[in-house]
DNA sequence: TTGAAAGCGGTACCAT
DNA sequence: ATGGTACCGCTTTCAA
């Protein structure tokens, strides 16, 4: 039971050694006599010594981590563009250390500030719905630290360097997809107005209308944030014209369509048994629904994650020039779903 | 566009002062003239100066975090963990590093390496299902780092600091719940049986039906591990007697109920409608199937997480002995569904 | 009121 | 073949 760490200077001691003899045996440097190297080889494995890469990272100038900031992690689109972020990140030799913002402006202002203090060599970030100042983001690109930002990003500002989805196509093929099969009265039920989080979805909506000369009906979409009193608000005012209800619908996020099927069957709304319906996701647990979406847009998060990885160390690497703005777009699949 | 990180060194240069005396004039020593802390202060903010960790960290051979070794991420149970780790470790001043093994020993004594070399204060792992070998865990002891096992762990270790579920407990007020309703064939499906993780399901079951009076058959329990074949031969095998069919279930995880009412349903087993079930969860999909669980098991993820790094920290500040081994156990509670 | 210097753990250049 | 030393960024004691 010792107590303190394992250290280089501990093993010169113990072997008589000077530090840098030590070092060097570890390292395998040529001009070390063998059994010098055996000696402090197998000190150190027995010791289980670990270099302390707090040491490592100052003298290198460089910490070989690359910064995440999610909202959370409750959301599996984020946890599997981690999986894909960590294989790829690890494939380059760097690590990664993750912060949730929890949506939260502030939260994600501190996670930032931890991060830099951490000297990241690059950040991707997936910004907080309320985020609207990018300052503290601003700032690593300002000391030559790279961001990408991942998923959610705000229209409006071209100068960064993006990993989206097509959500657009996955929109435009979600469309013409329940087109196809007859629809007439395609509904869609977007995600928060004012923030264009991502590629446009309601532009591939509109697009796959009017691409199959399908009338355009305003009374067929409507917008939600992710609140549930909200989504109950949305679909109520989608579905409360039976007259002239949609017989299929689009929505940013599945759990809406389930969200909307409960509803229909709740208040036996004619449309309950014919609505056809398709959203972003592919949650299994679809497969234990008795009414379920007829096909899923899928997103690819791992390779989404990965994409984030590998622009972020060609920027880090400087292989590609930090001014020369890319925006890296992965399409979606649509997932038809075995009848049930 | 600048290209360096802020150093002390460069705000020193900058204001021709010393280093030290701008690493006072930025913690308001009493001995610094207030103009010049004024001057400091003012530069460092407009260069967004932030302490490089690393250099901290080598100073003070503390790193204030604490590394946490969990199966993955896809588990609500432990991003929800995570959540209360995250709070009660920042309100005490840590930082924590999350690493998944993803169920991997290999991965596992990889992330423990990695842990070891940032010189986590304290550890929290959730071994992975291969882990059998604790060398690279008790290599933390060994130097001092306290080691915290969370949920699962190994019965045969008596000698370690756990945070625990009480499932135990939880299975027994579900198996009485059960048997309150009248079933007197409560049947149990169990997961992997060799390995024992956290506090034992089974005998919570067995406990139950002992206090009431139920006779126990053999044919009723049945075990699985998290595979989907498996899964399914489990439930097959309570369910095949259609003459001795249970008439209520208790699961070790709640997706195997899921499973079982999908299964009942295709075979129009007579079980199907009357089979009141009860699982660890509370998945809140819950709401959007059609059979399904009359109640669930709840843990309590972020008041576990909580706990764990309590003790944790308690250890690192040798408030508690590092020896006297202690046991942490979290209730559960069980959360009845309204009839749908 | 300010500055110089040592030291945390490791690496690598320069001596010997 | 091995050792001494400077340095990375920061804090803190001691000296001026």
């Amino acid at each position: 039971m010792e107590n303190k760490p394992v250290t280089l200077k501990l093993i010169a001691k113990e072997l008589k050694l000077s530090i840098s003899t030590v070092s060097k045996s570890l390292k395998d440097y040529p001009r070390i006599k063998e059994s010098t190297k055996q000696r402090v080889k197998e000190l150190a494995a027995r010791l289980n010594f670990t270099p302390d890469v707090s040491a490592l990272r100052l003298r290198d100038r460089k910490s070989r981590i690359i910064g995440i900031i999610l909202p959370n992690l409750s959301d599996h689109f984020f946890t599997r563009s981690i999986y894909g972020m960590e294989q790829l990140a690890t494939t380059h030799g760097y690590n990664i250390i993750i912060s949730q913002s929890h949506d939260n402006y502030e939260m994600e202002v501190m996670a930032a500030a931890a991060l830099l203090g951490s000297r990241v060599d690059g950040l991707i970030v997936a910004i907080s719905k309320q985020t609207a100042d990018f300052a503290h983001l601003d700032r690593f690109e300002k000391i030559g630290i790279p961001v990408v930002y991942y998923t959610r990003n705000p229209s409006f500002n071209l100068n960064c360097h993006k990993v989206l989805s097509n959500t657009h196509q996955g929109c435009y093929m979600a469309t013409e997809y329940l087109i196809n099969r007859g629809h007439k009265k395609v509904a869609y039920l977007g995600g928060p107005k004012m923030v264009n989080f991502s590629h446009d979805r309601f532009s591939g909506y509109i697009n796959a209308l009017k691409d199959n000369n399908v009338a355009f009906n305003a009374a067929h979409v409507a917008y939600t944030d992710f609140d549930e009193e909200n989504n109950l608000m949305a679909i109520k005012n989608l579905f409360n014209d039976y007259e002239n209800s949609p017989t299929a619908l689009v929505a940013f996020k599945e759990k809406l369509l389930f969200d909307t099927l409960r509803f229909l069957k709740s208040v036996d709304h004619p449309a309950y048994q014919s609505l056809e319906c398709i959203g972003f996701g592919n949650d299994p647990i679809i497969a234990y629904l008795s009414s379920s979406p007829i096909a899923s847009i899928e997103e690819n998060p791992e390779l989404l994650g990965e994409q984030a990885v590998s622009l972020v160390v060609k920027l880090i690497n400087g292989e590609i020039d930090v001014n020369a703005y890319k925006k890296v777009i992965v399409n979606c699949n649509l997932k038809v779903h075995e009848a049930s």
